[in-house]
DNA sequence: CTAGCCTTGAGA
DNA sequence: TCTCAAGGCTAG
């Protein structure tokens, strides 16, 4: 956002010695509130909170979540007084202690989008009392409490540390040379089509750099000199063993990490409770078997994450090494990076993949133009169904950032994107989403036969219903206790969609802003749909 | 209209 | 009894 009050405070050294990012790249959006308050702990952490409307410190909590006290207030009168405000800019004013005078409009829209609730506000009036949001703002509390009681943040590395690495430490592979991904490497993937000519493409790079699977990848963050850091401290609570899954606590949903599949040459390893079920002996495979064995070579071709980790902070770090010590990225270009990575990683994926192999190249381009962000999106949604914790964004490279965090610093458009992906998770952590399920989705969004131009499309239907099935199958028979199951994980895609569109249009404004990486696949997927 | 401080009262 | 999120009051 290029609004008044929404630039990035200029680099300034933190530390003696800070040689890399400075504390702008916090700045999603580039207000920068909250973040003095953050580290000015004196022992009293909640109450040096920020406002997630407007970056004030919070005076409890409100409606809803930790507010300011002129914001609670704000809220009351705008509900009670059934207050319709409107906009005289663009929707998009910048929001923060000096101007969140300014537009009531987009005030309110703030409050909503971060989740400050109507329903608290009571229409009788009664004073004093508890809510029922009374047992959320407990667990809320108790979470910080833990938060803060086992704050893994990472101080900011003034100088490389080889502390922590391992024998294939990141900073070993880290090169001082461009992007590994160039404009047209969609292309390139797909040489044979579209006939661009484009210039040649080290896409390779990542192949040749990557590392092979880490113990560990969440210490490479500490071996990844400020790659975020603010004050010299950055706000993401990195859990310590983020892609290790024999390591990663297991959180209270249906998830087991360690079924995820590597890429080992042993596809029939699984240990899923499913590989379990089909061993009795029978003369004919039955149906579950059959399902079974399809889902099985689904998910043969998931990445493995502690890859993907490695391979994402590999590129950041390559990224940083390239720019040089004063030219930092700041956090909103760090994201992209981190989804363009997990972008190529998708598409790989795809291309991999035996079935969407079957597909004629043209197919295979036209399907991966149409739902590129649906699959960045479930990407997302599943990495925080299997790892977030509540109140918390899991990332790719294994750290988190508090939502909250985000909030305070966003505009309403990422509020309000947050906002629904995180609702969204909520719902499908509550449906126990699995790997398997999981997977059928990303190929139900990848073989969408209603995509314009696509030249096999009984091919691509066909396999569709053939996920389709499994997925029903599969649901029926591992959650016979939850009937609907199925329908109720195929009655999400349309949220997927909307959100995956919203991002896209999020993505393409700030795009025309300048504010997304050039040489980016994300930019070349934009382009090539608004063209 | 804003925002800081005050009063209230159900639930822990 | 204490806590703390509601609503209320009021100077600016």
């Amino acid at each position: 956002m290029d609004l008044p009050g929404y630039h990035p405070r200029p680099p300034q050294p933190l530390v003696p010695n800070s040689d890399t990012y400075t504390d702008n790249v916090l700045n999603l959006e580039g207000s920068s509130t909250s973040q003095e308050l953050k580290t000015e702990s004196d022992g009293r952490p909640e109450t040096e909170e920020s406002c997630p409307v407007c970056g004030d410190r919070v005076s409890g909590y409100h409606y809803g979540l930790l507010t300011c006290e002129s914001c609670k207030g704000f809220f009351k009168r705008s509900v009670q007084n059934n207050k319709h405000y409107t906009c005289a800019e663009q929707q998009s004013c910048p929001m923060n202690l000096s101007q969140r005078k300014r537009c009531p409009y987009c005030r309110f829209q703030k409050c909503l989008a971060v989740g400050m609730k109507r329903e608290a506000v009571r229409a009788d009036r009664m004073r004093g009392g508890r809510n029922k949001f009374g047992p959320l703002y407990r667990r809320y509390r108790q979470m910080k409490q833990q938060a803060n009681t086992a704050p893994y943040r990472i101080k900011m590395e003034t100088t490389q540390t080889h502390q922590h690495a391992a024998p294939n430490d990141l900073q070993l592979v880290s090169s001082p040379t461009s992007t590994s991904l160039s404009s047209d490497v969609f292309h390139h993937m797909y040489p044979s089509s579209m006939g661009q000519s484009g210039v040649p493409i080290p896409m390779t790079e990542d192949r040749i750099l990557t590392s092979p699977p880490l113990g560990y990848p969440g210490l490479y963050s500490r071996t990844f000199p400020g790659f975020i850091q603010d004050k010299g401290e950055i706000p993401f609570s990195s859990s310590l063993a983020p892609a290790n899954y024999p390591l990663h606590p297991t959180s209270n949903n249906s998830f087991t990490p360690r079924t995820i599949p590597s890429p080992s040459p042993c596809p029939t390893s699984s240990t899923t409770p499913l590989s379990q079920t089909p061993t009795k002996t029978q003369d004919t495979p039955s149906s579950a078997t059959l399902t079974t064995n399809f889902l099985s070579k689904l998910l043969e071709g998931e990445q493995d994450e502690s890859q993907l980790c490695a391979k994402v902070l590999a590129s950041l770090q390559r990224e940083q090494a390239s720019r040089g010590k004063h030219d930092c990225l700041n956090t909103f270009s760090i994201m992209c990076k981190m989804a363009d990575q997990t972008l190529f990683g998708l598409v790989e994926w795809a291309r991999n993949s035996a079935l969407f192999k079957e597909l004629k190249v043209e197919d295979q381009m036209v399907l991966l133009q149409s739902c590129w962000s649906e699959l960045l999106v479930l990407d997302h949604l599943c990495r925080q169904v299997t790892y977030g914790k509540e109140g918390c964004i899991y990332l790719v490279t294994g750290q988190q950032i508090e939502v909250s965090t985000i909030m305070s610093q966003a505009g309403v458009t990422l509020c309000t994107l947050v906002s629904r992906t995180q609702d969204l998770v909520s719902k499908l952590k509550a449906l126990q989403l699995d790997r398997h399920e999981f997977v059928c989705l990303k190929y139900l969004v990848l073989f969408n036969p209603d995509v314009k131009s696509v030249q096999s499309r009984r091919q691509v239907e066909q396999t569709q219903e053939r996920v389709n099935r499994a997925l029903m199958e599969y649901t029926q028979q591992n959650h016979p206790g939850h009937s609907d199951k199925f329908g109720q994980l195929l009655l999400r895609l349309p949220e997927v969609r909307s959100i995956s569109l919203q991002v896209e249009e999020y993505l393409y404004q700030r795009h025309l802003l300048g504010d997304l990486p050039c040489n980016s696949l994300i930019t070349e997927m934009l382009h090539t749909k608004h063209n």
